[in-house]
DNA sequence: ACACGAAACTTCGATTCCGAACAAAGATGG
DNA sequence: CCATCTTTGTTCGGAATCGAAGTTTCGTGT
């Protein structure tokens, strides 16, 4: 691998590196000129030594951290109903953590305004005060285009389409902002957070809609920007709901959140969030739960084949329907009864370990990814 | 982006570096040590100059190719009734080529005994005699596992499974033999040979069984070894047959050339291979005809969900039954029918751009790749 | 307690590599 | 046809990197 001061920095930050010997492995580079490096960056205040470690059978190796006062980024999931928002250090350690309700159809002029007036308070907190501001990552309920930093042709967004709300934000912070899908973030999130040895991974958000997230070797796999949409997969059910795509069978339209709300509200059982639709599940109320286990079964078939076809290590379940045992259940199931055993042998079936902190965490880990490669390591070094 | 002499000759094999400039400015190294390192690789006997390129504006490029006499490799096709070899030098360059009949079912011990035969009597010819053998490639017709070079749980394979024919003719050719997936070496060979700047593929096998191979940000994807699996999905007819995984709705059983093989000969007809249906199709014999047209509806239907998944570049079909043009738009048809718009717009539906090589190419361009990840050239350069 | 090996750094001379300036060769445009 | 700009490739001194040997510090076995 290659070996410039960045290529440590990173190191670090994913917690591959964490002494010099370790870093000299990783990345190639000699012992000797690790040494050098990481001194300088020590003196940049980018790394700091962090007591020792466990002895591998010699002498301990004298720990390696981000310095946590080197910067911050700032991670956001903006959701239908909610925005969550979190203040990380450098090697993704949450500082500050913030949620607040919100309504993603008021549209981008007012979403943004209250997250930027959210943001600049939550960085005027005591721990965070004096610490300058790295990047915003954020995470949008819909297609993005990440390299254009929009959200594009979503359903359920009205006046988002198009909308450059990366650059705006990026224009007021005078930092650079990264968009991307929630799911896509979920997964990167779940990567980093959960299964970071893991590097083929698929994380389905099961909440008002349903997406699908890919890590490929690692890294998010964005195809040609819409990778990972498994909403318009047709399902086999009995009674056709017309679905925003124009077709009636749509995985979306019968296992959503918002289709099984759509479904009680016309049994005369009015349910407000896909939180609420849980509760009713842990509850017991046989009508929901029923309803959520279909779902899940739907699902289910609907990954079937994906499962076959990627053969990922770690299939990880998030969004708001996966906190529903029965849905989990009836996902594992179907994929379990009808995968092949090759593909299902050493899979890993998983509820999202950050739980509902996935998006938002996966956020704050593609903005540290893109800080950590920006010349923003060099500049410092050089700086001091 | 590092840089060593291996980076340099690996940009060059794969046409994407053909001056001493591009090469400085792909690999990420001062133009100086470029020349430098190419000046030692041209006396080592590895590259050559190759005249003059088009100016791009300024002093035309000296371009630089890899030596055809630095050495070649094997690339072999096993398929169920052919064996298929070919002899490429470093640049992927085809020098010899060669099929004979055989039969995958008489045992490894039969065909590898006579692909040997044929490899040694090959390499003697004229045209290759002098030049050393770097590596073979090969390809089968089931699951592999890469690493231990072998076939295993194969289905109309007996006596390959765990058989060790990697190191068999290892032992036996004294050079490295990699051994894959055929399906997976479609996807290789299609993404060298076919569409080189497009790294997001799948490619579709679609023969006596189907396969699926994959490439993710231009590599091969092989998930934890069985990835792109996609014969055993179900699929929706009106009549089971049972599949030799124990279900009955599997995609092989409807779709693939044995199942239709076996669906003529009830009626009457008799096919003894793939070439020979599609033979059939092309004079107009309309029970075959509707029969491929129904099998790619029913690859297009599989095919469906994991292109909105996936997102690839590319589809490209390949194997025997895309040489019937009914099978082909079939797919198409199902494809275009009920994918995303988002995913269908800047899609590519192909036929195999090198047709029956494919799966051969894909070997050859597979071995090459390890060949010049080795240390190989580093050997040779300090040899000289 | 002591010797020994093993791992984690450090030191320092030799080597490699970079990068800025330069030379070569050609396109472009009056 | 000549001046100017581009691109390619080379030269050469200075700087960064390597790597082998050395130092430090620990586990282990006796």
């Amino acid at each position: 691998m290659a070996g410039s001061a960045g290529d440590l920095v990173r190191l670090v930050a994913k917690g591959h590196g964490r002494s010099r010997a370790e870093l000299a492995r990783l990345s190639g580079m000699a012992p000797s000129s690790v040494s050098l490096r990481v001194e300088e960056l020590i003196d940049a205040g980018l790394l700091r030594e962090d007591g020792e470690g466990a002895s591998r059978g010699g002498r301990r190796p004298r720990q390696l951290r981000l310095h946590e006062n080197a910067g911050v980024v700032v991670a956001v999931d903006v959701g239908t109903h909610h925005l969550r928002m979190a203040v990380l250090d450098l090697a993704g350690r949450v500082l500050l953590e913030h949620e607040l309700p919100g309504d993603i159809t008021e549209g981008p002029e007012r979403v943004s305004e209250r997250l930027l007036e959210h943001i600049r308070m939550t960085l005027r907190q005591a721990t965070v005060e004096e610490l300058p501001l790295l990047g915003v990552g954020m995470g949008m309920p819909g297609p993005v285009d990440p390299a254009a930093a929009k959200v594009i042709a979503p359903s359920r967004m009205p006046g988002w389409n198009e909308y450059p709300i990366g650059r705006r934000m990026s224009e007021l912070l005078g930092v650079r902002v990264v968009v991307e899908n929630d799911a896509n973030l979920m997964a990167v999130g779940e990567h980093r957070y959960g299964w970071p040895d893991r590097d083929n991974l698929m994380a389905v958000k099961a909440g008002t809609g349903i997406g699908c997230g890919i890590i490929a070797s690692g890294k998010l796999h964005r195809g040609r920007g819409a990778a990972g949409d498994i909403s318009h997969v047709p399902v086999h059910v009995p009674e056709p709901v017309t679905c925003s795509c124009g077709h009636s069978d749509c995985l979306e339209a019968h296992a959503s959140g918002a289709a099984l709300r759509r479904t009680l509200r016309a049994q005369g059982i009015e349910v407000s969030s896909s939180r609420q639709l849980v509760e009713l599940v842990n509850d017991g109320v046989p009508e929901v739960t029923t309803l959520v286990r279909n779902a899940g079964r739907l699902a289910g078939q609907v990954l079937t084949p994906l499962v076959n076809f990627f053969n990922p290590d770690v299939l990880v379940l998030g969004g708001g329907l996966s906190a529903a045992e029965p849905f989990v259940a009836a996902v594992r199931g179907a994929i379990y009864e009808r995968c092949l055993p090759l593909a299902t042998r050493d899979l890993e079936i998983a509820t999202a370990v950050t739980g509902r902190d996935a998006c938002m965490l996966g956020a704050g880990a593609l903005v540290l990814d893109e800080v950590l490669a920006s010349e923003w390591v060099d500049d410092t070094l050089s700086a001091r």
